[in-house]
RNA sequence: GGGAAUGUAGCUCAGUUGGUCUAGAGCGCCUGUCUGUCGAACAGGAGGUCGCGAGUUCGAAUCUCGUCAUUCUCGCCA
């Protein structure tokens, strides 16, 4: 029976005989005396095996080779002091091997000639980098090295700390809701399940549980929550993978203010549980009006400045017809001042062809204007911007960007949303190539009084930017086209890890939106009849928020993509690597689901 | 569906304008030496369908086309 994990052992137990079990993560075969670095999931320990004193056991540790799993009985000592290992925790002691025993070895490598070889498809007790690829194909593997095992455990740490805050402090109750569900409307596309018993109909896996939790508010469970997994047949990112996870919450009769404050408790726990950091309440707020208009995005990274500048009024009389064109037709003009950017950023990078225009191209932007500030003050930049600048616009424009010698002044013209776009993608661009970001900064701040609607120019109509039954602010409620939603997004350091919104809990409202959006009663009531008929029966107010638990931990890991906090994630191609899913299936299960295919699957 | 990057030994990479490339290095692996190592060291050794398929060429890891895989990204997605 073992009696400690490797990575507990102290000073304090020196005298004990303990036993131990785990994988050599590393060997020295010194001739006389073996060195076994021994590891399981708390870490390393020193073992060592010596031909005087533990004779038994030589011959054992003489055989071992990294990643076997052995067990190991024997002492626990002092390590003679010019031998202590600073880097280890456990660097002061070692344990000496009175019995050593090799559960499982490593297999022998298929192409070794005299059967001796053995073969890791890569190296666990290193951190030298590995291909994804590989990565994911031997994920077991993958996830016993240190960076994995360490984002895994991390993983279930904010988990564990999310159960404590939520059940012990504020009374939440976790409820389960249905993966076999039916398909929703809007948002994206969902991923089908045949029923056997049923032919021809179809499950779709969950979106998100946003229609059960509300069903649980009318139910008077007061305070939901689940750790849900989610699914969208969506294409992937390095934050987006076809299975992910929420933190979904919801609850009744509170405020949007209480509702936020709650929220914020909760992810202070969380930052203090998980990694000792104390952040600042209340968290920093700004309207989506005002972070687009100083960042051009709802989810800004705050971390840096480079706050985008608004010169429409300014431009619209200008003679540059790329700029009054855009006021004219009902486009905006904005500026990116970039600090010392005139030295940083050449012309040529700026241009068509240039790495910064293909940025802004690639956004939608049709060409990338720029002014110079040189050291004389006095500007640079092409003829037909220089040549219908009057002297006051100049003036006005340094005053209100601020902009000084070295600036570099990016211009976006054109429809809002497409600048925006622009923009924001190039102050992040440039954020990160002027080392501007801090990595140890955690910026927390919540995006307040979202629009209600957005236009769908494809559809030709408007659409809810949240979901259709997000509350409108009741001093806005007449007139809804226009109106401000009681909806909330929490940012992290630029991404969106968290949003929600109080909800229309009463029907002739809710008529109303559906109405606003183009949908009929009838086409409401079969969308979304059992949530509408379920209001009729007494529904308290209510609302809720859902987190990325995915984009929040790889935050927290300092990770870059969502796949390094996620035990067993799928490649770009929504494939698994380990398991080789997706895969072709027996006619026979096909015949049974009634389904035929038409596509052959890859072999 | 579009754009881009990458693919050479188990892993990470180098490989110039196509020509001693009969493709190298570090790590790992194998054999051996060594009684205090801890990124062990030292000596020796094995290991390659240059992702795959066509093409150009006297000659292709290198050029062209196609294809597959992995990644980033636009669209898409809250």
């Amino acid at each position: 029976m073992r009696t400690h994990y490797c990575g507990q052992l102290r000073a304090e137990h020196v005298g004990e005989t303990v036993t131990l079990f785990g994988w050599v993560n590393s060997y020295r075969d010194q001739g006389g005396v073996i060195f076994i670095d021994l590891r399981d999931r708390s870490g390393i320990c020193q073992i060592v095996s010596d031909l005087s004193r533990t004779p038994q056991s030589f011959p054992i540790a003489e055989s071992l080779k990294n990643e076997y799993v052995i067990k190991v009985v024997g002492k626990v000592s002092q390590r003679p002091a010019d031998s202590f290992n600073p880097r280890l925790p456990t660097g002061e002691v070692e344990i000496y091997a009175d019995e050593l025993e090799l559960l499982s070895a490593l297999a022998p490598d298929e192409k070794s000639k005299d059967g001796n070889d053995v073969l890791l498809p890569f190296q666990v007790s290193s951190a030298d980098p590995v291909k994804e690829e590989a990565r994911l194909k031997y994920r077991y593997l993958d996830l016993r090295r240190e960076r994995m095992s360490q984002n895994i455990k991390l993983r279930h740490q904010v988990v564990k700390s999310i159960r404590r805050f939520l059940e012990d402090q504020e009374g939440f109750i976790e409820v389960e809701t249905p993966m076999l569900t039916r398909s929703t409307p809007e948002g994206a596309r969902d991923f089908l399940v045949p029923s056997r018993v049923n032919p021809g109909e179809f499950f779709a896996l969950p979106q998100s549980p946003q229609l059960f939790k509300q069903l649980l508010m009318v139910s008077g469970f007061d305070r939901y929550y689940q750790v849900a997994r989610c699914f969208r047949d969506e294409d992937l990112r390095a934050d987006r993978q076809p299975e992910f996870t929420q933190l979904d919450m919801e609850m009744s009769f509170m405020s949007q203010e209480e509702i936020l404050e709650l929220n914020e408790g909760l992810v202070c726990h969380i930052l203090k549980q998980v990694k000792g950091i104390e952040v600042p309440r209340p968290f920093p707020r700004l309207t989506y009006a005002e972070a687009m208009d100083r960042y051009g995005s709802d989810k800004p990274d705050t971390r840096y400045g480079l706050e985008l500048v608004d010169v429409s009024d300014l431009m619209k009389d200008s003679g540059f017809k790329v700029f009054s064109g855009a006021v004219a037709s009902g486009g905006i003009v904005k500026v990116l001042p970039i600090p010392g950017g005139n030295d940083a950023f050449s012309n040529v990078r700026i241009k068509p062809g240039g790495d910064l225009f293909n940025e802004a191209a690639s956004m939608g932007a049709k060409g990338l204007a720029y002014i110079r500030v040189r050291d004389d003050g006095d500007i640079d930049t092409i003829g037909a911007i220089k040549d219908n600048l009057s002297e006051e616009q100049k003036q006005e424009l340094l005053k209100r960007t601020g902009a000084t010698a070295g600036h570099l002044l990016l211009f976006g013209a054109g429809d809002a949303p497409t600048v925006n776009k622009t923009l924001d993608r190039l102050r992040q661009v440039i954020a990160r190539e002027l080392n501007l970001i801090d990595p140890d900064k955690i910026n927390l701040l919540w995006i307040v009084e979202f629009p209600m609607f957005e236009w769908n120019a494809d559809e030709n109509r408007l659409e809810a930017l949240h979901h259709p039954f997000t509350k409108p602010f009741d001093e806005d409620a007449h007139d809804l086209k226009t109106a401000r939603a009681q909806a909330y997004d929490l940012v992290f350091n630029g991404f969106e890890v968290g949003g929600g919104s109080l909800r229309i809990y009463q029907s002739d409202l809710q008529q109303k939106v559906f109405e606003t959006i183009g949908l009929s009663t009838e086409e409401a009531h079969n969308k979304f009849g059992f949530l509408l008929e379920a209001f009729k029966y007494g529904t308290p107010p209510h609302g809720g928020i859902a987190y990325g638990l995915d984009r929040l931990v790889m935050l927290l890991a300092g990770e870059e993509s969502i796949r390094d906090v996620i035990a067993f994630p799928k490649t770009q191609q929504a494939r698994c690597l380990l398991t080789n899913a997706p895969s072709g299936v027996d006619t026979k299960q096909l015949k049974e689901l009634h389904i035929g295919v038409t596509q052959k699957p890859k072999a």
